[in-house]
RNA sequence: ACGUUGGUGUUC
């Protein structure tokens, strides 16, 4: 609501109380997120004129606001106009670069960008390493994937809730849903929460590994955890039902679905 | 002090 954002700094300023490199921050990474990169930059061209220097955060909302158009290209030419700011990138600099490359499931320049990261003596965090992870173990390197696990852990870095995931869905993708449910375990042990996303996960790989059983149990346990099921496991679970010919239990689900009121898509 | 980045399904 850019309208209401727009009265209400008029009226700060109304009172004496101007716009600082926080405020720009916060509006460009708004406008950037948004896929309204064009707002993002001129917002950013009017900050000189303010007496306000862009700083790393401000290059990082418009890199990452470019990334997500998918304009990987634009994205590495405003990195190359920070660096030429003067300013040094960090993780959250490079973080977006690396998810852009996972989304196109390119592992190769993923790898390129992890590398490039380490040269600039950026230390790569658990959303780095999460998104090299992800995408070796989605494109037929799981051992580069347990490898780059391994150099994680070698950090110091302690895996969460996300990267479990990641590692849960990597094992079930390839074909090991034990392995996955050894990972389910370990994480629960080292105290870290499961949540919907994790669910959600290894009920796929349940289902696709045939272990509808095993799945039905699953599924039971989150609800009785309070995890609440959401459009994707309902779809996940209907959809493996019914590749299992099992239409009773699908048409069961989606009745379930439509009683939450969560409308069918 | 406040602002930037990651994980799951359907489309065989």
């Amino acid at each position: 609501r850019f309208d209401k954002v727009k009265v209400f700094l008029s009226q700060m300023e109304g009172k004496g109380v101007f716009p600082d490199v926080v405020t720009y921050n916060t509006l460009i990474n708004a406008h950037s997120r948004q896929g309204n990169v064009a707002e993002a930059f001129e917002l950013l061209n009017s900050m000189w004129g303010l007496g306000l220097k862009p700083g790393v955060y401000t290059y990082n909302a418009i890199v990452n606001g470019l990334c997500k158009k998918g304009d990987y290209v634009r994205a590495r030419g405003v990195f190359d106009e920070m660096l030429g700011m003067g300013l040094s990138p960090d993780a959250a600099t490079f973080n977006p670069l690396l998810v852009e490359c996972c989304r196109k499931d390119d592992a190769c320049e993923a790898e390129n960008v992890f590398d490039e990261m380490l040269r600039y003596g950026v230390v790569p965090d658990l959303i780095s390493f999460g998104s090299v992870i992800g995408v070796f173990s989605r494109n037929g390197l799981f051992d580069k994937a347990l490898e780059y696990f391994g150099k994680m852990k070698g950090s110091g870095l302690v895996a969460d809730t996300v990267i479990y995931t990641i590692l849960i869905d990597g094992y079930c993708r390839n074909g090991n849903v034990a392995e996955a449910l050894a990972m389910r375990n370990e994480m629960v042990e080292k105290g870290c929460f499961m949540d919907v996303v994790t669910y959600n996960t290894l009920l796929n790989g349940l289902c696709r590994g045939k272990m509808l059983g095993d799945a039905d149990e699953l599924f039971k346990e989150m609800v009785e955890r309070g995890v609440f099921p959401d459009y994707y496991t309902l779809t996940t679970l209907i959809h493996g039902y019914c590749k299992d010919g099992n239409m009773s239990r699908a048409l069961g689900l989606f009745e379930t679905m439509t009683q939450r009121s969560l409308k069918p898509d």
